[in-house]
Formats: structure tokens, sequence, C-alpha cells
DNA sequence: GGCATTTGACCTCAA
DNA sequence: GTTGAGGTCAAATGC
């Protein structure tokens, strides 16, 4: 079937790097296209032909030609680039020079932010903020691709970006669990927490002060100082792969997978494992949202035997939580505690007794892992109460017992920071279904020492494309810097923003930078999907519209828009950092790529 | 052929 | 007693 509309007919054309969205006009066309044609021309109008494939291939490879003459060296093929090429592309160099992605926030997070919802049905998990898959035709494709469709998938998962842990400054990475109390606890195992490469990340952040997310910080950075695309996609590609162990692999025991199904109120599949070591009655259970990403595990049980040795897992740190235990060194008396706590090896090194491996946020701003869902997610609550109730309010059993409701420790994802919204960094504390309203409402709390501002984000039952976002106290310190910057910096006093207690800008409006202290300030967005805090301020709404437009969006108009997004407040901030450092723009790096 | 995964059906439990 | 959801089984399928 053709398409007469510019948009990708994948059925006929489906190939791994010839990705490009069909949902919104916006997304029409693939970032890799925009960055591999001409100014000026276009790219996907021909779709429905059979030389489509190639024209846009061909594109790429101009792309690629001019890189590999500007970097002297090769550039990988683009038929190993999976289809996500808008958020995940290795070769797209950085995308910050058209818009900045806020630090730490990865391009794949950043397309589940419902700022970048359109008007279409598409929508986003409140909970996960992950979209359909099928909604960008990842695994669209029909008839006769099938094979192009597991390469897709497997491409897919191999370049699905996962925001790295940084290295903490502030707080505990890890979190010991009482695992006797706790047949059932959660772990986060996905996060890779290389360590080294985190440094790598916050050196090229401190550096650059660019605001991308880690992975593409990384490359560029390496990008500068080696000269070698090659040996940058290399190094994307090794951390890919970590990633990719980090999914396969989560804990050093071996598991055999023997159910899946569809949680009511989560559109995340729930796979049932095993341990397969004999007579083992240790099982889990894991939660993956559609783009791979794991965003929930639960454990049942004790493992009775050691952790089986894999030399992979040991050589490689891929492993997510010896990584985090490898690497990570205690900052706290938690951390103490629970990097005591393991060694090679051991005994029973699951999580219920032992430690909690942490996302990325988790490493910041003291956020702790381990925070339990619950009605109120009352932090001083005492652990057993909390989670007993919150075993009520699960229906999590123990082991050998259905009615015996059994603590469990929640641990957020990377996802489930949002610091996109309103510039602040939340940590996600809790989930549940309230009464009244069958979506899952995400519990935030500010990551800032001390502050006390939580929010709650949930869709409006009535309309799923709205998002209530609910924001209760104020908050008692500046917007945060951008992750990897290391400290809170001053937004810049900049005509397109004026800062933070200026809510005279669009910028602004998405900051809940005085937020209402009433705890039942509900709003729904009228313009859907997109999270206005209620302030009292005068805060000028921010509209989907600006972002969805190709101006505010900065492909066209880019720079010296002054459409507010937080986006285009990070890049002026960082545009005006980084120049003072005498650092070479992102802009002016992918224009003598281009040129 | 063996093992792991998938997936529909079935079981158990709680509301 | 009914119903729905979570958990498990096991045959089918894939690697």
């Amino acid at each position: 079937m053709g398409s007469s509309s510019g948009s990708l007919d994948t059925s006929a054309n489906s190939q791994p790097s010839s990705f490009t969205f069909s949902t919104h006009p916006f997304m029409t066309t693939s970032f890799s296209d925009l960055l591999a044609s001409p100014i000026g021309s276009t790219t996907h109008d021909d779709h429905h032909s059979n030389n489509n494939y190639s024209n846009n291939d061909n594109q790429r490879r101009g792309f690629s030609d001019r890189v590999a003459e500007r970097t002297g060296s090769g550039v990988p093929k683009f038929k190993s680039i999976p289809p996500p090429s808008l958020p995940i592309s290795p070769p797209s160099i950085s995308p910050s020079s058209y818009f900045s992605i806020p630090p730490g926030l990865s391009p794949a997070e950043l397309l589940d932010s419902p700022v970048l919802l359109s008007t279409s049905n598409i929508l986003p998990s409140p909970t996960t903020g992950t979209f359909p898959a099928q909604a960008f035709n990842w695994k669209s494709n029909s008839g006769n691709n099938q094979q192009n469709v597991k390469q897709e998938n497997k491409n897919y998962v191999d370049f699905s970006f996962q925001p790295q842990a940084r290295p903490n400054t502030t707080s505990s990475t890890m979190f010991q669990t009482q695992a006797q109390q706790k047949p059932w606890t959660y772990q986060e195992p996905t996060k890779s927490n290389d360590f080294s490469s985190d440094k790598n990340i916050v050196k090229s952040e401190i550096t650059s002060m660019q605001s991308f997310s880690p992975e593409i910080a990384n490359i560029q950075t390496n990008t500068r100082s080696n000269g070698s695309f090659q040996s940058d996609y290399g190094n994307y590609h090794q951390q890919s792969q970590s990633i990719k162990e980090n999914m396969k692999s989560d804990d050093g025991y071996n598991w055999r997978k023997y159910g899946q199904k569809q949680v009511k109120g989560s559109e995340n599949p729930r796979s049932y494992y095993k341990c397969t070591y004999p007579s083992c009655p240790t099982k889990k259970k894991v939660e993956r949202s559609i783009d791979g990403q794991i965003t929930e595990i639960v454990y049942k049980g004790s493992h009775n035997h050691p952790k089986p040795q894999s030399t992979r897992r040991s050589s490689s740190l891929s492993g997510s939580s010896h990584a985090i235990q490898a690497i990570n060194p205690p900052t706290s008396e938690i951390q103490d505690q629970s990097y005591a706590t393991h060694g090679s090896g051991q005994m029973d090194t699951t999580p219920e007794n032992s430690s909690i491996s942490v996302g990325d946020d988790d490493l910041d701003h003291g956020s702790q892992k381990s925070k339990s869902a619950g009605d109120d997610f009352d932090e001083e609550e005492p652990e057993a109460k909390r989670w007993k109730r919150e075993g009520e309010n699960e229906g999590i059993s123990a082991p050998g017992s259905r009615t015996v409701r059994e603590p469990r420790v929640v641990v957020q994802t990377t996802s489930d920071i949002d610091i996109l919204d309103d510039g602040y960094r939340w940590r996600k504390y809790g989930q549940k279904v309230v009464k009244g309203n069958p979506n899952p409402r995400s519990y935030y709390k500010c990551t800032y020492l001390g502050c006390p501002v939580r929010k709650h984000v949930e869709r409006a039952s009535h309309d799923l494309r709205a998002v209530i976002t609910t924001y209760e106290g104020k908050h008692n310190h500046d917007v945060p810097a951008a992750r990897g910057s290391g400290n809170h910096r001053p937004l810049p006093d900049n005509s397109n923003n004026n800062g933070y207690n200026n809510g005279n800008n669009a910028a602004m409006a998405i900051r809940p930078s005085a937020v209402t202290s009433n705890p039942n300030n509900n709003m729904i967005n009228p313009l859907r999907s997109f999270r206005l805090p209620t302030t009292t301020e005068g805060q000028s709404p921010f509209t989907l519209e600006m972002l969805q437009s190709p101006g505010s969006f900065g492909f066209s108009s880019g720079y010296g828009n002054s459409v507010g997004s937080y986006m285009n407040q990070t890049q002026l901030t960082d545009n005006a950092v980084s120049r003072t450092r005498d650092e070479p723009r992102d802009d002016m790096f992918l224009e003598s790529l281009l040129c």
C-alpha cells in the first residue's frame, strides 16, 4: 500500500533505517532524514516509490560520507542503524543544535513525554511515559516482512536508550532491604551503571555544558576529542550492548520464563520467571514497558544457592546489580550497608535481602531507591506498616500463600524521574490506581533535598489525553541545574527566558516555580497531555501547539525562537554556558559535518 | 534434539 | 455464588 501523504509505507518498505513517523505532521520524517537531507530539501515525498528507500538511504549515506570525510574515519553503515533513529540513532550526532534535550533525559524519554504528544490518540502511559510501540510503527510491519520486523525489534532493543546512572553527588546509590521480611521485593536491575562511563559522561557534560542526554554527550564529546566518529559509534555501541546485557540478565541468576500476562491497569506485560536452579523456589515477575525497559521487578522467595558463576557477567560488569555494587562507591550509611552486603558468590544475593539496584535518578539529590508505594506514600511511615499496607494495595502475596500480604519495595525507573515538564527533578515514589479513575496515578516528590513539594500525575478518566497534575507544597529552592552539570546553576538572564522568578514566559509557565500549596489544585490541561502546574504567578499557559509547531521545535526557526519550552530554555542556557567555555557548539559541529 | 519462550487455558483467591 | 484479576501450567513454537 502506497502512501501519498508522505508517510512511510512500512509494509512495503520497512527497512531498518527508514524509520519515520506517520502519526503527526511533525512526525512525517525522521531525524535521520532531517540530518541527512540538504537544507531546505524534503526527504519524504516519495516514500511510496519503490526507490524510495534507496533514495533516503543515499541521503543518509551522503551524510555518512560527509561525516566520514570530516572525521577521517569510517561511519557505521546505516544498515545497522535501528528504525528508531529519532531517539537513538548514534549518527545523529547531537540534535541539540536543533533542540535541546534536558540533561539526563534521553531522547527516548523525551519522546515519552506528554510534551511531544500530538493530538492523535497516541498516548503515553502516565505511569511509564511510554508510547505504544505501534504508534511509531516500530512493529507495525506487516505481511511479507517478518524478518524485518524481527530485525527491527532486535535493533530496537540493541539501541534502546536507557539513561545511565550518574555518579551520585549527594546521596546513596544503593539501598538495603531486609530480605527476611520481604519475600516480595522490587528491584530495578536494568539500569546501566557503569561508573567509569558515567564519569566520562559527567566530565563531558561539565566540559561542554551541553544539555542533551548523557549518551549523546558522551558520543559527542568523544567525537570532539578523538575526531573519530567510528570510535564514538563503537563507544556508543558498547554502551548499548551493556544496556542490552542489563536487559537480559539483571541479577546474575538464571531464570526461566514460565508465563506472561497483561496486567490490568498497565499496558506493560508482566513476565513470570522461575529460577532455573534445581529446587530453588525463587520467582520473579518483571514488567517491561513497550520500549523494553524494565519498569518493575518483583522477587518472590529466596535463592537457596549461590549466584551462578558467569564469566561474562563477572568480566563485563554488565549485570546491573553487580555493576552498581562494584562501581558505585558508597557515599552514605545506607549505601555502606548495602555495599557491605555484597560480595561475589555469596549466598542469596537476591535483592530481597541484599540490595536494590538503582536507576539513574536515584543517584541524584539523595533520592533513594526502595520507596514504597502506598496510599499516601508517607516516607516517614514505618516500613513494615507501609509495606504491609502496600502489599494489601497491590495484592502481592508471600511465597506459598496468597493471603499473606507482604511488603514490597518499589523501584523507580529512570523514566520515573520527570524533569522535562517543569524543570524540577521528580522522584517517583509511588503509584496507585485511585478510585474513580482506572488510570494509575504517578506520585512524584521533588528530589531536592528538603524540598517538600510533591505532585501526582494521572490521566483523566474521562479523557485519556488529558493529564492531571496536582502539585502540593512549594519549592524551597531554585530550579535545579541540568542533570550532569554537577551543581545548581542559575538560569541565565535571557530575553527569551526571564528566569525562574519571572513567569512572563512560556518556558516558565511549565515550571511550578511557585507552586500552590493547595493539594487539591488539579489542573486538567485543555491542551492535552501537557502538565500544567498551577502557579500563583500568573504564568502564561504553555501550549502544546507551541512545541508541535515546527518553529517551536527548532527545526526551521529553532534558535532564536522565543517560544518557551523547557527544551529551548535549556538550549539557551547551555548555549550561553558552552560559549563562555569556548566549546564548539553542537550546531557548529553538525554544520561542520554537513558542509 | 534440547532448551527457552510464547501463549492460551486453567486455577486460586479476593471483592 | 459470581466475577475479575493475578498466577501458573503446559502445549506449541522458535532458536
